[in-house]
DNA sequence: GCGTGACGTCGAAGCGCTTCGACGGGGGAA
DNA sequence: TTCCCCCGTCGAAGCGCTTCGACGTCACGC
């Protein structure tokens, strides 16, 4: 193995300065500098990742836990972790994988044994068990969602009560005035993740601003559930002429669903979604639809954290405003 | 930060045998490893995984690269990710993820910096540029997938050519004597992904085994598409009787697209797929097929990388035999 | 009774890197 | 001219852990 102190002596330094070449913490003269990389090309030297965190006491290594739940869209998940991964990279960090399985005792341990400088924690619930713990880790961390008192924490997510808020009113704007929302599995719900409930509020605090018949229908993520809604929807509020769908592998379901009823889209039936563009992008029929922002979400949490190790102070929460596209399941309310 | 030292003090013993006592790498008497254990309890003592990594050159870190690419069933892949990091835990390794996007020199990087101790490739091309890198680097490695020149690697995976040929197989003892295999998209062949055309070799040779008349159909992964394909074996093939479907995201809409065009599952046409298990069980029409293992295969990388670690040596191929599970979509041919 | 191991423990020497204090030399300010 | 300070570099001291050789003790076989 070749160390710092081979490229030093092939480059006629000592190795500290080979350390500061590399590092940039010390002025070094721009001729030594090219002397040094040069030595480092030709020998092929890399710096020991485990000397370096001992000495230094940084790993540049971020820690991510991903969720495996049931009702949790998996594409979603994994686009996020490669946004996650791509970012870091960017910050010269790499990333280790954690699974919620390890719950609280994983966090622990990473941190604890230096082995990440830092956290990012997705799928965090209102009143997440791990909290307490992230508040009391000496390393900075990310939440990717809110919990219900995210003080002392920092938590970055889309803005989903606007997102419910912009489907309502893109749905107003075409004269709808009977809306539902479909929304997550129940269990998502009564695990208190704190997006589902915030879609439902924003859902609600519009239609009702606006003077709206609104109702919300939580719904598991197969097929039949999608047809059982469906066939609600249709006997017990026969005005329906919008619908706002948080659940994605119900999108297309639901759509053939109301179809098969009789019921066209967007003639009869208006539906806008929030799911991931390219999901309402590529259904049969291309669902207007707010966007849900992996890519978006996993760079910022990496850039938080990345100012946070740098000294620098972040703001507590980070919404990201919802951006509503039109697509061609989303029309006028017809007034036949 | 509590380090060994102070846990060697508070327990009365050297730093060394505080080592020993945590590695079992030298016999430690009941009665000391009892009292540093209570002494790394009390203080909450943690090792420093870098110092660790410095002094014994093993950073119980294994590396897994994942593909993003088009035409990959994203939730197997992070179904896979998932086991892995459970397996690794179980060993007391954790998991660096990589992207497919860095390339050679992602994996380079975190070997040749003592990041990681071995690593884990997801799909494996069958000329795949990598090969070269991982048959030099210094570290073990263990591919999923099979390339076309396999030697001195470690590979694992489901036996696709065997899972073609128990699904034909599985046709031929219902009576079916005209299939098809409805496949992946071109360009997963194009890539020359190996096990898309090992399935299409044993799908074959099965077929002219039994003298079964048989045509092979790649296919994109859409509804639209599905459609197409379906339309195109009713045209061209009307004895059709049989159909072996490799492409998860396919296999739902490609029954819809058969059943509204009048034919009936598995009444007129018996459909057996290749999958993961729960996939093929919750279609609307459960549908027999070759689970495509996952779990196991991730166990199985895990399983033979730490053997590697550990000196033992291991088999240069592991396939893990297909099984066939029998579901409502496969009959027996009706002689109508 | 003495050699021989095995057992249990210790001390010290690193592992390869970063970082701190120090120092010589040169330029600007006084 | 003198003083000061900054630039660029060096040397040495760790960072916290593992591991190797050594050593004392005890039990056993001859």
């Amino acid at each position: 193995m070749v160390k710092i102190t081979d490229v030093a002596r092939h480059a006629g330094v000592s190795p500290s300065t080979v350390s500061y070449a590399l590092s940039g913490k010390r002025p070094i003269s721009e001729e030594t500098r090219l002397r040094v990389q040069e030595a480092i090309r030709v020998l092929g030297y890399r710096p020991h990742a485990g000397a370096r965190s001992l000495a230094s006491s940084r790993s540049n290594v971020l820690a991510l836990v991903v969720p495996l739940r049931a009702g949790i869209h998996v594409p979603v998940v994994m686009q996020f972790a490669v946004s996650v991964v791509t970012s870091a990279r960017g910050h010269d960090h790499d990333v280790l994988l954690l699974t919620q399985e390890e719950g609280g005792d994983g966090l622990r341990r990473v941190a604890e044994t230096a082995l990440v400088d830092a956290l990012i924690v997705m799928d965090v619930q209102l009143h997440d068990p791990r909290l307490p713990l992230l508040r009391a880790l000496d390393r900075p961390s990310v939440l990717i969602g809110f919990p219900a008192e995210p003080d002392g924490l920092t938590c970055i997510d889309l803005d989903f009560k606007a997102a419910g808020e912009v489907c309502v009113e893109h749905l107003v704007r075409l004269g709808h005035r009977v809306v539902a929302l479909v929304g997550s599995p129940p269990e998502v719900y009564v695990r208190e993740t704190g997006f589902a409930q915030r879609v439902v509020q924003g859902f609600t605090a519009a239609a009702t601003r606006h003077g709206l018949s609104s109702s919300v229908h939580p719904c598991e993520a197969t097929p039949a559930a999608a047809r059982l809604v469906a066939e609600q929807l249709l006997r017990e509020r026969p005005a329906l002429t919008g619908v706002v769908v948080h659940n994605e592998p119900l999108l297309e379901p639901l759509i053939d669903a109301f179809e098969s009823l009789g019921l066209r889209v967007p003639g009869d039936l208006s539906v806008t979604a929030i799911a991931p563009a390219e999901l309402a992008a590529r259904t049969r029929l291309p669902v207007t639809s707010v966007d849900v922002p992996s890519a978006e979400v996993g760079a910022g949490a990496v850039e938080l954290l990345m100012r946070k190790l740098g000294g620098a102070g972040v703001p507590e929460a980070t919404l990201l405003p919802p951006r509503l596209t039109e697509r061609a399941s989303t029309a006028c309310r017809s007034l036949a």
